[in-house]
DNA sequence: TGTACATCAGTGAACGCGCGTTCACTGATGTAC
DNA sequence: TGTACATCAGTGAACGCGCGTTCACTGATGTAC
């Protein structure tokens, strides 16, 4: 059987399992997960289903997790580094200008959602709840923290003059992007692809901007 | 306790029960679905607790739907046809250009998702399976019909003078939407109301476009 | 209008299921001397 | 290098839970005559 996850980069990392001790359990539960919630989503994965494909007991888990939600937000965590790094190296690859930069930025998010729809759906269509999670919060936080970084760096006006927040454009960019990303599995327009849909939205739009750099 | 549900008009319709029948199940299980998923999402709720809320024995809802899928699907249903006649009325009504018209209907999209969270949620969120169900297809199907007349009537250039395929203008109307409709609930800018986002994403978007009215 | 009866829309008890989690345990590993 | 022992990371059986669904049933309703 072929699975989503052969696509994704979901490896079997660490679910070998030599004797008695797994070795490598922490790593195996999350890739585990990964599969697992690229499979059903956030909301149907088990823990004890995660363990089975770790070829370790149900409660084996435990010894590395609190409880699933802990799970859960690992991964979460995981992903908004990842995330985080990716989008950096986006907007600080050698651009000729901002808006290019921008447009980067738009593909770069388009791109991580596509190819790591687990961290993705973990990130995004989790449910508020696991904000609890501090160290999780902390990735969160330094994720923000990079659009931070970039938004400050945001100049920019409309064809009227009046200056618009960095975090509006951001945020349309973002908007375009995500749209861009549910465009496939929601049936779409066969003409266009997911970039081209992004990237004709994004040159649209910044049409509207004048970018001071 | 005050409910989210007091602030989504998601009534009890129904939810009266005078003696053996209860004579308004059907709608008191949908009304009761509806409150349940704004409070825990559409993979949140159970039918037994939907029962419950409707003050009806477990068993009974099967009198009415063939099983949870076909509540939830229901509750899509109605979620769809109600879309689809708000974005018709937004588009349809009495608008100076085809500009106008498309920026109503960004605000009649976030509008239905900010007042309708039940439902949006029942439609976008609840995954795909549930295209199975054929009435719940027909009026995905009405939807997009009423969208495929709306594209058919648009007709747009960009600045260069090449032609954009109606399909993307509203799908970007869309996208944006449907991010200032995520806004609020991932903790966005304070500056900005959710319209205010939407209407300045637009506004930009529009900006690079020549509609030919 | 009254009665007989089919049909409809409920009941409530029961089922099997997979889940999250706990517990006493045990085998492997690492460390002090 | 060898031994004693603490600690770590597993096991597997068990628990209680809520769920979806089924079943034989029963009370209410509607209809034919």
């Amino acid at each position: 059987m072929r699975r989503a996850s052969d696509e994704q980069n979901v490896g079997v990392a660490g679910l070998r399992k030599a004797g008695y001790h797994h070795g490598n359990l922490k790593e195996a539960l999350v890739s585990a997960a990964r599969v697992l919630i690229l499979e059903k989503g956030p909301h149907g994965f088990s823990l004890i289903e995660a363990a089975r494909l770790a070829n370790v007991s149900p409660a084996a888990p435990y010894r590395h997790f609190k409880d699933k939600d802990a799970l859960l937000a690992e991964v979460a965590r995981r992903g908004y580094e990842k995330f985080s790094n990716q989008l950096e190296a986006a907007w600080n690859d050698v651009a000729p200008d901002r808006l290019t930069a921008l447009k980067r930025l738009g593909h770069a998010y388009l791109e991580f959602a596509l190819t790591q729809k687990a961290y993705y759906a973990a990130m995004f269509q989790a449910g508020v709840s696991n904000l609890d999670n501090p160290s999780l919060k902390d990735s969160v936080d330094c994720a923000h923290g990079t659009l931070s970084t970039i938004i400050s760096e945001i100049k920019a006006k409309d064809s009227a003059g009046r200056s618009i927040p960095a975090e509006a454009i951001l945020f349309h960019i973002w908007s375009l992007a995500h749209g861009a990303a549910t465009l496939r599995q929601a049936g779409g327009i066969p003409a266009l692809s997911q970039h081209q849909m992004l990237d004709l939205g994004v040159e649209l739009y910044l049409k509207g901007l004048k970018m001071l750099d």
